[in-house]
DNA sequence: ATAATTTTATTACAATTGTAATCCAATTGA
DNA sequence: TCAATTGGATTACAATTGTAATAAAATTAT
């Protein structure tokens, strides 16, 4: 496997926007980030090229401006930071991981019974 | 609620090792992590010192040398970190995020089990 | 064909982090 | 008592990150 690249925390929100739509100008980027962030453009550009260096993100080289794509995918990167996390601070105890989860984020009804079946199917 | 210090990766553990036993002195610490670590006693001071200084230890100013403890307590800090993760990899969403944990953690029978117990207690 | 505009590339600069080294004051050993 | 040691404080220094500004190249408008 192929090293998974680190993602900050700002490329993560990059990151995100590539992978909800692409291939994606740097324009529409700064379009949909404007949402969440008040980044200046230019601040997202310099993302994008990092990421782009970090090996996460592509773009095809056709003419004057880039269309960019992601390289890793969502759920390669969220296992690889999921796996860090849970070592980092919960030692790598999975249980205390979820109890603290279950408890903090309050869920409804529906969804604790989602999870349970999610289980069950293991 | 006062503001949750933002600890480092080599900071947390740091932590750890304060959690597990304190008040300790700093040869101590350096004695712990060189269980688990190759880092200089120097750099260990400098991360407890970054830590005093970040508000998540103290240390009693009794004399020559400091005994040291933690201020901010595992959970607290655990479930601040689990917020901010759940919130930039998984966009909030729990379900995926458990999935993803327990699909690449593989659990026994009595984990899963205990787990479900867990969440039907909710 | 030039000037203006737009996109990309290069450079900037402070804060945080990883990883110590050096300086200094207190303690201890000779 | 004086030198050596040791623990803490201060300083160091490169890499990463947050957050852009400026320069250069390409496209477009006049």
């Amino acid at each position: 496997m192929s090293k998974v690249p680190k993602i900050s925390e700002s490329e993560w929100q990059v990151m995100k926007a590539l992978w909800d739509e692409y291939p994606i100008s740097s324009n529409r980027v700064v379009e949909i980030l404007s949402e969440s962030t008040s980044w200046n453009p230019k601040t997202i550009k310099t993302l994008l090229t990092r990421l782009v260096k970090k090996g996460a993100v592509s773009h095809n080289n056709e003419g004057r401006s880039y269309l960019y794509f992601p390289v890793v995918e969502e759920s390669v990167l969220a296992k690889a930071e999921s796996k860090s996390f849970l070592k980092r601070v919960f030692r790598g105890a999975l249980k205390p991981m979820i109890a603290t989860m279950v408890e903090s984020e309050d869920l409804s009804d529906e969804e604790i019974e989602e999870l349970k079946s999610l289980l069950s199917k293991k």
